[in-house]
DNA sequence: ATAAAAATTTAGATTAGCCTAAAAATTAAC
DNA sequence: GTTAATTTTTAGGCTAATCTAAATTTTTAT
């Protein structure tokens, strides 16, 4: 079956929401890809045709088994040329996502397996999300307590374990949100307060804040 | 300005056919990238009024400087491409060039200028073309006759410098065309002939040819 | 130099992906 | 449980790139 670099985008981002709730609406879909909800319609019907997603009009839509599988492809690759990316040309990890985007869509299968083999089969890629492999599993990266998390550790905040409004707000003051990386520099003897690198800014967390905070590593 | 991957298309394969003859046709075109005379017609409009190319209705056209300049960087992309897959993820060089097709469209600078160095600035392709600096400047390939290339070498037709039907038949007959990549395994003490290679099969070819194959080396 | 052949352009459709504006369905609020 | 607000879909258009068929221009052959 032929599936356009489009209809790529939107699988890819339905995937990547429904991370957040099984099933998608067709604002959040939008407003996700940057375009407009009767082009989401629009799509959403021609994607069914193709039973790449279960979709009933007016309550949203999910991905099909089909339409997994091809969006854990595009996963794969995305992720796959990032490691390259920062590993092999020496980007940044903050600059790796944009060119990825373009390069994912090249589907060719032995580009692919040859890429994954020269990259030595990584699991992870530069932002700490795991990479599926040509069948499109993936192990999940383990998540580690920036409590106990040794001295140096770098990883990317991904859970926090306390959603009070208090906590979030704390954390949304110093600009710390899921997806941010970081880096643990020192704990305190004392009272087990950390400071955290974070860009070029660092900053000092308590050891109760600390705890919630899992990450993972990169 | 922005050029779509479809105009890159048409700007590259007017760059190769000006090669063969300073200006294109239009149904020399369609040919070449597989399209009807009537799109080629409606693209020239648009990539003239770029200026990307000077075009006299039922004359023909020629990339303008600007044009050049553009599809020495798609050249220089498709190369250096080439060259990754085969150095790199060693895909034989005659299962390059279809994959580069798809990865000389993504124009990120930052992308080539890092794979340039990271390939260590090759000069040429695994074909034997040489492959444009980030100016658009390129080596010409050394060419090489055949009856006086070294053992071993390997190279790729480029040129034949008697174009008698005789010798051109006998050529084809043999299917020694233009871009056929051959290897010398032996040369002839007695009466200077060589022996040569090509893909799977091994032929013989007069010292009297072999004075006419001009090959650039690979 | 003219007629026939070939090449090229124009005219008018088609498809994918997107848009705006209007209509319909769902959800929320009282 | 109606009404209002929100969400979603439908209807109708737009653009890029393509096509076929018809018209036009150029080239070739006498």
């Amino acid at each position: 079956m032929v599936i356009s670099p489009t209809e790529e985008n939107y699988l890819k981002a339905i995937y990547h929401l429904q991370a957040l709730s099984e099933v998608v609406s067709t604002t959040h879909l939008a407003q996700k890809l940057q375009t407009k909800p009767a082009s989401v319609t629009d799509m959403m019907k021609k994607l069914q045709a193709k039973n790449l997603l279960h979709y009933t009009p007016y309550h949203g839509f999910s991905l099909s088994a089909e339409g997994r599988k091809t969006a854990l492809h595009i996963v794969r690759r995305h992720r796959l040329w990032e490691y390259f990316l920062a590993e092999k040309l020496s980007f940044e990890w903050n600059e790796v996502h944009e060119v990825a985007e373009e390069l994912e869509h090249i589907g060719n299968k032995k580009l692919i397996e040859k890429l994954d083999a020269y990259l030595g089969f990584p699991q992870f890629d530069p932002h700490g999300d795991p990479i599926p492999d040509s069948r499109g599993r993936m192990q999940q990266p383990e998540l580690v307590p920036l409590s106990t998390a040794p001295i140096a550790f770098t990883g990317v905040l991904q859970l926090v374990t306390d959603q009070s409004k208090d906590l979030l707000e704390h954390l949304a003051s110093r600009k710390l949100r899921i997806g941010t990386r970081l880096e643990l520099r020192s704990r305190s003897a004392f009272d087990g307060s950390v400071d955290i690198k974070m860009g070029s800014k660092t900053l000092t967390l308590t050891r109760q804040l600390a705890n919630h905070l899992l990450l993972k590593q990169i």
